[in-house]
DNA sequence: ATCAGAACATATCTGCCAGATATCTACAAC
DNA sequence: GTTGTAGATATCTGGCAGATATGTTCTGAT
């Protein structure tokens, strides 16, 4: 059987906060589980026709503007329940840079050397961008999700850190690789 | 317009080194290119009918078995370094694990405790594979493609360390949070 | 010698998903 | 009053993974 649709479940764990339209969810994800998760509008809309159709979600009144508001339903936090509950399947692996730098031997050194430290100053951004969120998720009122919350900011911390360790000795083997001596 | 099939420049890449069959592609891209990248046979056949058809990619003798060897043309070498060139734009994040854990709090301290240990199982292993791998390349014969090789694996290495070092990170935080105060 | 099964090989289909595009409405600023 | 911005919904294309089906060649055990 294929793999459900993680769609749904980032969709009722948004309603589960809650209720909102498709486009408000779409805004939620991207503000709150930016640094970790992402949908299209391409993939919300169908997801709540679906939800809807299977009574795990219900419109409730109208907004201020138009456009429905959807609030999950007990079989939705049920079913919401379960989805996280399933063990997650790790994506398989697909880093269009290191395959790149794989091949970098066609591309020249001084261009990969481009390549890394662009994900220096990327990963040097999100750092910033990490220990102001973290300051956030401190002085968040809710203490019963706080600790659930910093672990997603400490692994984006973590990673980010990675990748500008990496990157530093990655320049250092690609300044070796420029040598005369080779080829 | 969309982004260009990178399974095109997987591909040509590993034709780039030698010629192969289609299955012989999705072998070497598992097992060379398999801690940063991975294709599917659904992906693979369509990409060689495409290139070959496009004039970068020509079937060569059949091999000893039966089955079409592909290698790649004076036109896909050129294709494949201008697919080098091009930038290199990011995935959209989409970590089921921090989607679980950011909704901790509907699994439980305990569970999500299991989740994080099983993570840092598993980066245990990927870091003594990396050891092998490393020592691999370092043997490498081909000093001209030692150093690009050596790159891909520090990334692994410094990846798996830092879910390591969160993982631990991770379990301090919800140990906390398990206190019986919370809720 | 033959037979089983492992490895080699190709092809197709379903469903998840991102990104682009096309509309439409409410509201605020000018 | 009109123009721009935010809110809102919907649809289409194409990349992609994973499952499935099917056939061939080689090898090792009996």
């Amino acid at each position: 059987m294929a793999r459900p649709s993680r769609t749904d479940l980032a969709v009722l764990g948004a309603l589960s906060v809650q209720p909102m339209s498709g486009y408000a969810v779409r805004a939620a994800i991207t503000e709150t589980l930016g640094h970790f998760w992402s949908e299209s509008f391409g993939q919300i809309y169908p997801a709540l026709a679906r939800l809807e159709a299977a009574g795990l979600v219900r419109a409730a009144a109208d907004g201020r503007t138009s456009g429905r508001v959807f609030e999950i339903t007990d079989d939705g936090l049920a079913r919401l329940r379960a989805l996280l509950a399933e063990p997650d399947e790790p994506a398989p692996p697909r880093n269009g840079l290191l395959l790149r730098l794989f091949f970098g031997r066609l591309l020249g050194p001084e261009v990969c050397r481009g390549l890394v430290r662009d994900v220096r100053a990327r990963a040097e951004a999100s750092l910033s961008t990490y220990a102001a969120l973290r300051r956030e998720v401190e002085a968040e009122p809710d203490a019963g999700n706080r600790a659930y919350f910093l672990v997603t900011v400490a692994a984006g911390e973590h990673g980010a850190r990675a990748q500008l360790a990496w990157a530093d000795e990655a320049l250092a083997l690609l300044a070796a690789a420029d040598d005369p001596g080779a080829h």
